[in-house]
DNA sequence: TACATCTAGTTTAATCTGGAACCATTTGCC
DNA sequence: GGCAAATGGTTCCAGATTAAACTAGATGTA
């Protein structure tokens, strides 16, 4: 049995994921979304408002602010001051902002996927347990 | 057979990636070096030259320069004319340069392993094997 | 109520990033 | 040789990023 190294699989991994990032960022530009940006918009749900956003992440509320002031101005999202806590806003998806969330998630798809049909289907399978049991 | 979405495994690895970042970066720092830096160095021996190393690293040519720049104020490199391409410098680590890339490694080593080690041995040698299909 | 402490979110300011244009040298081609 | 095209590396500069400081509101404690 060979002894793996953490960091060569650590450097094989971001070797995949930057390569894979340079193919999909020029796409998602043009829905006018960095990375981030589309990362934002798809916890957006989950985490509607910034604090939790920058926690979930791990970004600089700073970096969340400004995000959110591009995706307000586009007309991805609304911000609206909670009532009953007058420091938060309350983000919500608007519907372009979602069809644009979406369109991104199925570029990601499709460039994953293209990789990922390298893979066996057992061996797909085995990759998402494993990562279930690292995240 | 579950259906695997390739987004879902994808936003799973980069959020794996981006906490051992959050961990490992604050300790990078203490060596003086940014993880962009420390990958830099990493492959010094294998890419001796600026171009050479953009590309490796998938990361602009002026990106490579500033670091570059960088990494020669600390004394972690050594550039030198290559006398037959009057072009291009050749980039060399000094031991203190070394030094740092290595203790660096270790630091990748000791925080993504410990997250390894809730994998089986036979499921980190299969994620081995995986990433070097995708990669 | 009064006051200290905590949390949400923004602003400031210093730094970093990377596309575009650039210069110098080398290479390819006639 | 001579000239166009390609390559290595830097500079410029506009825009992005973020640590640190800040404001405003909420919460806990007495």
């Amino acid at each position: 049995m060979r002894k793996i190294s953490p960091w060569a699989l650590w450097t094989l991994n971001f070797q995949v994921m930057t390569s894979l990032l340079a193919g999909v960022a020029p796409r998602l530009r043009a829905l006018r979304l960095e990375v981030k940006e589309f990362l934002l918009l798809s916890k957006l749900d989950e985490h509607p408002y910034p604090a939790d956003l920058a926690r979930a992440l791990v970004t600089p509320k700073p970096s969340v602010t400004f995000m959110v002031k591009r995706m307000e101005a586009l007309r991805y999202l609304r911000r609206e001051l909670q009532p009953d806590d007058l420091r938060r806003f309350r983000l919500t998806l608007t519907p372009a902002g979602r069809s644009a969330m979406e369109s991104a998630r199925e570029i990601f798809d499709e460039e994953f996927g293209r990789r990922l049909s390298r893979l066996t289907q057992a061996q797909r399978v085995e990759l998402m347990r494993i990562f279930e049991r690292l995240a």
